[in-house]
DNA sequence: GTCCCGCATTAACCAGGATTAATCGATGCC
DNA sequence: GGCATCGATTAATCCTGGTTAATGCGGGAC
């Protein structure tokens, strides 16, 4: 399994050599999903963890009343997962599906939870890959709690500029909690100065 | 020690009996704040867990106009830290603030990291926090996200019934990024109907 | 008891984003 | 090429919450 995503996401959290790394590796399979197909739907069951190898990936909300709201984009090297397979029983409340034609390189999540149970350095890892999954969606608190929409569009364009000319500009406004009219209208007004 | 709220928070995770447990319970002061007394502040780079044993604590974000957001209450039995605890270097990006007189025990995260470190059990409870911690954010993201002003006053009404009672209006408000006077408009407006 | 002070309440006015709808442009399909 | 579709853009109108300010209320300090 040759240059895999996955490793290149573990080595960055690691701090030592992951004992049976090959019990990993050979538990990971990779699909190929194409632009706009779905990964899984809110109220899966699905206990994958996904890394992405190539494309890229929303996880989305979708409102009884059909509305869609993005939770997070998903590019290359990272990792996402259904609700369900980090609190099982929990069915997702989100959906996953490509923008982009993607490659996926998944494992069943009972593998590191087999291997984090056994080793401590795997332990160790899933600490720090969920320590980076806390701190991400802390900043999307302060984002959220602290920021007009105006000014979470800056922040967006200051932190994540590839994205910006990545997707499709309705996305952005989902992912920023404004209506795609609204966000039109906000970067237009910022262009006048 | 006698009946540590750290126990309690500790066996709510733990699935199985922690080694070195006095290590860790050695190590955990008491003390007490007043009401309206700071735990840190923005900036400080404390290294300490904190288990609130009795009281009510809230974490607050301040802007430079002087604004304040809050970005949790933290009550009896469950713990919280400055950001820096977790990722050393990082200062806090918030402050903590006790809203009623309050008895803390802290200790030092270190504590934690080197039981961690040696004993797997350890490493699965600091797992089973972040785990929690994670799906808390992952909440209020999806409440800032998906729900108007007015709806995340419902939702907090309906999973928090005791904190409405206990928490002065405009904090409430500043929880769920409202103003104070919003807020109150929106409760006005609820119970006309 | 009286005085203060912080919070809740209310009202008047403002503003920014939501909604609706129409137009335009690019892309992909046939 | 012609057509259908989807997203971006723009405009008109609405609505909710923000802002400011005044009043009231209740608890604590003295």
């Amino acid at each position: 399994m040759p240059g895999l995503a996955a490793e290149t996401l573990m080595n960055r959290v690691a701090r030592e050599p992951l004992p049976d790394w090959r019990v990993f590796a050979d538990a990971i399979s990779v699909s190929r999903v194409a632009a706009g197909a779905s990964v899984f739907r809110p109220g899966d069951q699905d206990r994958r963890i996904f890394i992405v190898r190539s494309g890229l990936i929303k996880l989305v909300y979708t409102l009884p009343d059909g509305d869609e709201w993005i939770k997070s984009f998903i590019p290359e090297e990272k990792f996402f997962a259904c609700s369900s397979t980090l609190q099982s029983g929990a069915a997702a409340g989100f959906g996953a599906e490509a923008m982009e034609p993607s490659e996926l390189e998944h494992c069943d999540f009972s593998v590191l939870e087999s291997l984090a149970g056994q080793h401590i350095e795997w332990a160790r890892v899933m600490n720090a890959l969920l320590l980076d999954f806390a701190a991400k969606k802390e900043e999307r608190e302060r984002v959220f709690l602290t920021l007009k929409p105006a000014d979470r569009f800056m922040w967006l364009k200051s932190t994540m500029p590839r994205l910006i000319e990545r997707v499709p500009q309705k996305d952005l406004a989902a992912y920023l909690g404004v209506t795609p009219v609204g966000l039109n209208r906000i970067i237009k007004r910022l262009e006048k100065t």
